[in-house]
RNA sequence: GGGCCGGUAGCUCAGCUGGUAGAGCAGUGGACUUUUAAUCCAUUGGUCCCGAGUUCGAAUCUCGGCCGGCCCA
């Protein structure tokens, strides 16, 4: 007897009391043509087991930790999995998509769509919402902008009364109204656009009364179109007077307070639009942002770097001493890892010819989240063949400073109180150095003293790694004492080999590697180093991180096979550097948090 | 993970030596034809984050939890 797809997947358990699974589609066991009803019924049940594992180990583990979670389920999951108070999305998502993703949906479906935070404000929105939806066309999109509020400023704000009135400047622009003012006969608003504010003015005589009276139950936050021409008031602001104007598209829920804006940091973050329509300073912040990476780009392809793209997910994690985040590749059935870093991949093409590539994409670490962490973040990594780490220092620096002057017109700036020297040059010290030019009082004599090093540890009740060689404890010792005093911008070089399994040996001195981090405002920023190209050091070394992993060190490096095999064909020597976008764009933004310059921050899930 | 601080109307915030909740903005109604966070009069709006406890009585005190901010690890 043929089976057929789908026909034993029918919802409920099966006959070892096993969840069904949620796509109607089932698939048969890939590479096959013809198989039998016994292997087609033990691949359905193998998909069933691990799927039931999945939602055990994602999002339901968490929702039985918070009984107040309301999240839907999906209604195929376990029973046990189910929560009383819904019913379950009722829907496999499209494609082969499954509950797991359905369970990790916030509660929203035509059923139990709640009314959540209702009140009267909103109610009375929806009523004028729905009065204008009787009238004819509620969301019209045949208006024609053909203006901005920051053109006609820069355009016409200069211009007197007197000339402007002669000129009549015709004007047709939409924005969304962030003031209002009616004074019976005629009212005045203010309009938001992307590019800024201009006043409008309405009156009985030139808009006339009809349209008048609609505005005045409009709201602030409704997006309006406006036609008219421009004039200035007795105050000498600009304002378009305007012939007609329509309502756009109406906002239900209202504005924060016109005049302090968003304040609370935590609404700030989740509802960013917010946060950008009412606060100045948030939306310059991430105009700048942009403007640094455009001004990064342009600096890496007038240096004929090639931008690329490498794999996001990666199925051996690598080229970072870091915790990846796990996930799974249903039709390969394949683990595979967020990437922690590009390097390893943009090594791969510098063998396969392009001698100078550039990425700058996010990279992902499962780790704690702070002021200066979040679980994703903005890397860009450059790799440029027939480079050493000195060169790359100073193409670092060159790059840092053009990128200051594009994004504030400076190099010198100001963060959180310390001007930020970056026209001069970069200091340039070794570990040692660093941490005697900082902390006098110690003495070479004692920072190459394992023993002394190690009591110091201890005094300072410090963590460090008993296991690490002398070059380790003082690394340890410099981000005890010294990184936090870096401010200006400083490059510290010469990193021990056994922290840096990627980089180049000395020549001079072998258990050191040519290696650099820069600090700016005690934080790291970049980092660098001539590339190991040496793929017998490179297989001892991942080598050395495996048996460290074995040893229970979480961070330590895979072996990465493939990556041996393409520097076995032959890595030209090659410098390669990464850089923190995050924390550059906080350094010239002057925002205390990474949260301030990442759109949507990570947050825990909302209460 | 630890410490400190916070969560009160849609928003910004008072109230916190216990007596059952207030202001400004926003909204609604009214006045007002060059305002500028417009102004003036009237007015609607609350699960005081959640749950226990103490008390005759809790926004307020205690404990636990959730969410956030800052500092530390």
């Amino acid at each position: 007897m043929a089976l057929r797809h789908g026909a034993s997947a029918a919802h409920g358990t099966d006959h070892r009391g096993l969840p069904e699974p949620c796509t109607h589609r089932v698939h048969p066991p890939p590479g096959r043509g013809l198989f039998s009803h016994r292997a087609v019924r033990r691949h359905l049940a193998d998909r069933r087991i691990a799927r039931a594992r999945q939602c055990q180990a994602g999002a339901l583990a968490h929702a039985r930790r918070h009984p107040s979670d309301r999240r839907t389920q999906c209604r195929r999951c376990p029973p046990r999995h189910r929560r009383p108070r819904d019913g379950g999305c009722g829907k496999p998502t499209q494609s082969r998509s499954r509950h797991f993703f359905c369970m990790t949906l916030p509660t929203m479906n035509n059923e139990t769509a709640p009314a959540l935070d209702e009140n009267q404000i909103i109610m009375e929105r929806r009523a004028k919402l729905a009065a204008i939806r009787e009238m004819g066309v509620a969301f019209p999109n045949d208006f024609e902008r053909h203006d901005y509020a920051g053109k006609l400023a820069a355009a016409h704000g200069e211009k007197s009364k007197e000339a402007l009135e002669a000129e009549a400047v015709p004007v047709q622009l939409a924005g969304r109204m962030m003031l209002k003012r009616v004074m019976g006969k005629a009212s005045f608003a203010t309009l938001q656009d992307m590019s800024g504010r201009i006043q409008i003015y309405l009156s009985n005589d030139l808009t006339g009364t009809e349209s008048h009276d609609a505005f005045k139950h409009w709201d602030l936050g409704d997006f309006l179109g406006v036609t008219g021409t421009l004039f200035k008031t007795n105050k000498g602001e600009l304002t378009i007077q305007a012939k007609s104007i329509r309502l756009l598209s109406k906002a239900l829920r209202p504005l924060p307070e016109k005049f302090h804006g968003l304040a609370d940091q935590e609404q700030k973050y989740r509802q960013r639009y917010l946060d950008l329509i009412t606060n100045d300073d948030t939306r310059e912040t991430f105009m700048r942002r942009s403007k640094i990476i455009q001004a990064i780009r342009t600096f890496m392809v007038e240096r004929d770097f090639l931008e690329v793209e490498t794999p996001m997910m990666h199925p051996i994690p690598g080229g970072a001493a870091a915790k990846p985040f796990a996930t799974h590749h249903n039709a390969l059935d394949m683990e595979l890892f967020l990437r922690i870093a590009p390097e390893l991949y943009l090594k791969r093409l510098v063998v396969g010819g392009f001698e100078k590539v550039f990425e700058i994409n996010r990279n992902f670490r499962n780790e704690g989240l702070s002021t200066r962490h979040n679980p994703e973040f903005t890397m860009m990594e450059f790799y440029e063949a027939y480079r050493e780490y000195r060169y790359l220092m100073d193409f670092t620096e060159a790059l840092i400073r053009h990128t200051a002057v594009a994004a504030t017109g400076s190099t010198t700036v100001t963060y959180q109180g310390h001007s930020i020297e970056l026209g001069t040059p970069f200091d340039r010290l070794t570990i040692v150095e660093a941490i005697r030019k900082y902390n006098p009082h110690y003495t070479v004599e004692q920072l190459n003293d394992r023993d002394w090093l190690v009591t110091q540890f201890v005094a300072m009740k410090a963590k460090y790694r008993p296991q690490d060689g002398l070059g380790g404890l003082q690394l340890s010792f410099f981000e005890e004492t010294t990184e936090a005093l870096l401010i200006q911008p400083t490059f510290i070089i010469d990193y021990p080999a056994e922290v840096s399994p990627l980089a180049r040996r000395s020549d001079a001195q072998p258990d050191i590697t040519e290696r650099f981090e820069l600090f700016i405002t005690g934080r790291e920023m970049a980092n660098g180093f001539s590339e190991l190209n040496d793929a017998e050091d490179q297989a001892e070394r991942f080598m050395e991180q495996v048996r460290a992993k074995e040893a229970g060190d979480e961070e330590a490096m895979h072996y990465d096979g493939d990556f041996i095999r393409a520097l076995e064909h032959g890595l030209p020597p090659t410098g390669g550097c990464g850089i923190g976008i995050d924390r550059l764009v906080m350094l010239l933004t002057d925002s205390p948090s990474i949260r301030d310059v990442i759109l949507f921050p990570q947050m825990r899930r909302e209460a």
